[in-house]
Order: structure tokens, then C-alpha cells, then sequence
DNA sequence: ATTAATTAGTTACCTAGGTAACGTTACCTA
DNA sequence: TAGGTAACGTTACCTAGGTAACTAATTAAT
């Protein structure tokens, strides 16, 4: 098939993503939620006390976006960034008490909104998807082109 | 399977998509072509004439943003806004003479950096993947949640 | 031990998306 | 024909990404 611009996988990665976002963005701006804010959550759940240049090497994005995310989320009372007692340049990151019993409404919202976004796809539509995003973002992670 | 964070296609999306217009902007800084702006200019290049309201509409997104990309591409001589003779609040849009024998080159180096992003997927993948992402689109588009 | 190089995080400035509010222009209707 | 309404494009303000340059703190090297 012929890769035009209606059919370019990227032009189409464009749209989707951002249409996903736009509808992610506002149905949860009643939980005052972005969809970043939600990924940035997500991972720190699972990697509580670690500092923002490790996170922002996990994260795969680069510090000085991070540092901002993370101080709009720090304002909502949502992390706390902490000083590290060894070394003075580090801030260590944790999930607020505020937010952890909010996470699993987050969880539950977000899911709803996903499943309407992919309601077109089959399961196993989508577990292909998903495995072949996976192959894409390995390449786009490992390989220095 | 389990759709935990790492597997989640929201986030799958958002990062592949991230990592893909990086490494398009970072390639493209040359020819001072963001990916953004060369989707605009793939879309005006079928649709020379068209008002700013129309295409927003074409492109789904906001006539505020879509605005201002047009404002930075007018800047770069790239595109040109005529007003309509009949309707002062119109601005019809034109690709410059400038612009017009550069696009050959950007599609040649878009298209070897989009199947470089891809070279982790067969050709049948990819196939698979652009239907995928047009029924998500289709989805999101037709759709009123 | 002092200096050089590296690292952690922030800030400034850029593009790119969103919403809301606005001025100008055109249209419609009473 | 005058007044209200709708449409077109812009501006202001928000989040979110990028790079480059910076400060402060640490580590390495001479």
C-alpha cells in the first residue's frame, strides 16, 4: 500500500495521540488530572524515593521538563520532593498521603477512557497493537541513529 | 493480558509518539522542519486556497493553535495568507514559490526517517498497525463521548 | 590540596497543543 | 434598517515537550 499522508503511520501516530490526549485531558480535568501527570504517577507508584535524574532516564524524557511536571505536581500537594541527606544536589520523590487514596479513582477513570478510545479494536486487535508499539518504541530507545 | 503501565496502549502511544517526533525534529532541525509543520504543509499541498477555519476543521485541530503555526510558517516565507476578496474576515492559504521545490527533499528525508522508526516491524506489521491506528482515529473523530 | 570535570536540578527560550475571551466582519431577522 | 447573532482570526494564558546555559555540589585528577 502506498504511503501517502492520509496513510503515513506517523501522521497518523500524530492524530491519535493527540486526540487521545484531548479527550484524556478533558474528561479528567474534574480530578484536575493530565494525562502526563497521570504517566508521571503511574511510574513513581512504582518507584517511590528515587531522584529526578533517574526518573527523568526512566521516563525516557529530559530533566528540564521533568523538573517542571514535577513542581506543578508538587504545588498540587500531589509529590513531595525531598533532600537527599548525603548529597545536596539531590531531591529524592514521593507520592503525597493526599494522593495515594485518589489514585485508584484516577486508575478506574483512565481505564473507561482508554477502552471508549479503543472500543473500535478488537482484543486481539489490541493486544497487536500494543505489541507492535513495543517493537517501535525498542527501536526508538535503543538505537542511536 | 493484564494492562498494567507497561503495557498500557494510552501510554504506549504517547511515548512512541514523543520518541518519533524527537527523533523527526532532532533529523528535520537542518531543513528547519518540525513535524507539526510539515503535516500542515502535507495537508495544504492538496488543499491550496483553503481559509484557516476550514483547514482547522481538515486538520481536527484548533483554529487558536493552528493560527499560530501559521503565523511561524508565514514568518519563515514558507506560506502565504491572501485575504478573501468577498469576505474580509477571511484569509485563504497558499504554499510559497520558496517552499514548493524543497518539498520533494523533506518528503525523501521524512520518509527514510519514518521507516528507520519502523525497521523493528515487517511489512506486514506496518500494514496491520496503520489499519489499527485508523480505527482508533475514526473512533475519536466520529464519536461524541 | 587545589583545580578541573562531572552531575543534579533549574531557568530561559523555543514549538505545539488546549480553552476562553476578544474585535472585526458578515448575516439575519424583526 | 437597526440590533442581535454568528463566524473568522487573534490574543492571553495554561500544560507539555525540546535544547542550551546556568548554579551549586560532588568527584576526579594533577
Amino acid at each position: 500500500m502506498e504511503e501517502n499522508f492520509e496513510n503515513n503511520i506517523g501522521f497518523l501516530l500524530h492524530d491519535v495521540t493527540r486526540l487521545m490526549k484531548r479527550l484524556f485531558d478533558k474528561r479528567m480535568s474534574t480530578l484536575d488530572l493530565t494525562r502526563s501527570q497521570w504517566w508521571v504517577l503511574n511510574f513513581l507508584y512504582f518507584n517511590e524515593g528515587i531522584n529526578q535524574s533517574d526518573f527523568a532516564v526512566l521516563l525516557d524524557i529530559e530533566k528540564a521538563p521533568l523538573s517542571r511536571l514535577l513542581y506543578r505536581m508538587e504545588k498540587k500537594g500531589w509529590i513531595e520532593r525531598l533532600n537527599d541527606k548525603n548529597d545536596k544536589r539531590i531531591k529524592n520523590l514521593f507520592l503525597s498521603n493526599k494522593i495515594k487514596p485518589l489514585i485508584i479513582d484516577m486508575r478506574d477513570m483512565a481505564n473507561l477512557t482508554r477502552q471508549q478510545a479503543l472500543s473500535g479494536l478488537s482484543e486481539k486487535e489490541q493486544i497487536t497493537l500494543r505489541e507492535n508499539l513495543k517493537k517501535i518504541k525498542q527501536t526508538l530507545s535503543n538505537q542511536e541513529f
